[in-house]
DNA sequence: TATGATGCTGCAGAAACCTGCAAGGCGGGT
DNA sequence: ACCCGCCTTGCAGGTTTCTGCAGCATCATA
């Protein structure tokens, strides 16, 4: 096999996988990893791939980086922010958890809205309160440093004693077998706490969460009422949560 | 997996998530622990992500900023803030209202000191966060909008069931017949209650403030067990509270 | 304050890497 | 046919990187 042609197979080799070995290239096409490493090394110098420690990578792999002081997948959360803004009322009283996609919805919020808003988590409150016209409650407990939220059973039995018209919760993993998921327990605690006291609750999640899983349950996914992503409600991968009566935006 | 794979795994998951823990991600990957710290290590050091003992955290996530606004009489606030802090000891609970003069106070600990502070205010409580080795306690109830500090019947209550070993109060009026006075009728029933619930009431002032009047009562001059002025203790301004038996600092 | 989880450091084996070299192929010129 | 220069390839060796492990330090929390 000759060199051009070795590196052409390389090359689509790493198109479609997105990466190569070394040991496994020079077992496919008979020759020593030196080679197949000279090869890697000549295609990286013309900028084709990136080559790593036991092989390469596709170039496509590294661009995705992401922007240091902005937050994830902003503009998605934007969206959502704006379709949960659209279900809040005047007067309505209203839980919600923390995270990124819980402060877009606060910065979302009509300036001329007038309600309630109950929360634990401190940058939520922080933005609930550069609004004129809502009552913003904090809810109580020792802060957890991490989450910047108040965590404790002071806390849950605090919001156990409401009763809210809507809850917001962001959720970082939902599944349909598993319902919704996440990775720590106090948050978790106090997640299933807002569910049991509000008439109705909704999920704010980028679809990417979708069908991902965290080690600790919330809630099973009949225990949502609404769902909202940054798609369009007719996105096939929706549907199987249409399917379950979930109302999704 | 490649280790460059894997980091990039890592990340998005970050991202995905705002929070990772080494011995999940060790256990998906199937790589040991030690190894998925070096890679949060790397990535941390490269700023992508904040490490953190058991994991790591999303660096969008922990930006919460407050404006540091221009403090009317800093230099002084920052005098009375350095006596103040040497007044508490580890292991004491301790509760603090609001205001700059406290913001000051909650920059000015040690770094090391290890105690447990309670505040209904925002500001105080996003500082006190600051602190590795403090436990901060947030007393939940309605905000204030104006003084940035929860308010109301359960905030009240909930100061009332506590036994703190000291209060530091900001406080906005002092005069010998009237005692402490402020003009928010709110914050003086907080105050109040703070009081009653700590063994040792500390109130930090400028001296400007001293012999000056408010409409509403908080104390009388009685009831404060320690003055912190930015002035030295046997400054001629300060000797009647000394002849009340006050402590003078 | 004690205890288990987590973190750090140094070490060791394996894998990957780099460098220099020699063998072999190939084409052009004599 | 032979020589020569150039390129390619594989190999030997010494170096670096990666990874897991052991032992001790540190942290978090009851």
């Amino acid at each position: 096999m000759l060199k051009k042609e070795r590196q052409a197979y390389i090359l689509h080799q790493v198109h479609l996988h997105n990466k190569v070995l070394s040991s496994l290239l020079s077992q496919e096409i008979r020759v020593s990893e030196d080679t197949i490493r000279r090869d890697l090394q000549e295609l990286a110098e013309e900028g084709k791939i990136i080559k790593v420690h036991g092989g390469a990578l596709s170039h496509s792999f590294n661009e995705v980086h992401y922007p240091a002081d902005n937050v994830y997948s902003q503009d998605h959360k934007k969206i959502i922010a704006h379709k949960a803004a659209a279900l809040i009322q005047n007067d309505m009283f209203v839980l919600t958890s923390g995270g990124t996609t819980i402060i877009e919805l606060a910065r979302a919020l009509p300036r001329q809205l007038k309600a309630t808003f109950m929360s634990g988590s401190i940058p939520a409150i922080l933005e609930y309160m550069q609004h004129p016209n809502i009552d913003v409650i904090m809810i109580g407990d020792r802060i957890s440093k991490n989450s910047k939220i108040t965590i404790g059973a002071e806390a849950i039995s605090k919001i156990k004693q409401i009763n809210a018209d809507l809850c917001f919760l962001g959720i970082n993993a939902i599944d349909l077998k598993h319902g919704t998921t996440d990775n720590d327990w106090e948050v978790v605690q106090l997640k299933k706490a807002m569910i049991q006291s509000a008439r109705k609750t909704v999920c704010l999640t980028i679809s990417e969460k979708i069908n991902t899983l965290q080690p600790i349950h919330i809630c099973d996914v009949q225990q949502i009422d609404v769902l909202i992503t940054e798609l369009p409600p007719d996105d096939p991968r929706l549907r199987p949560y249409i399917d379950l009566g979930i109302q999704v935006l």
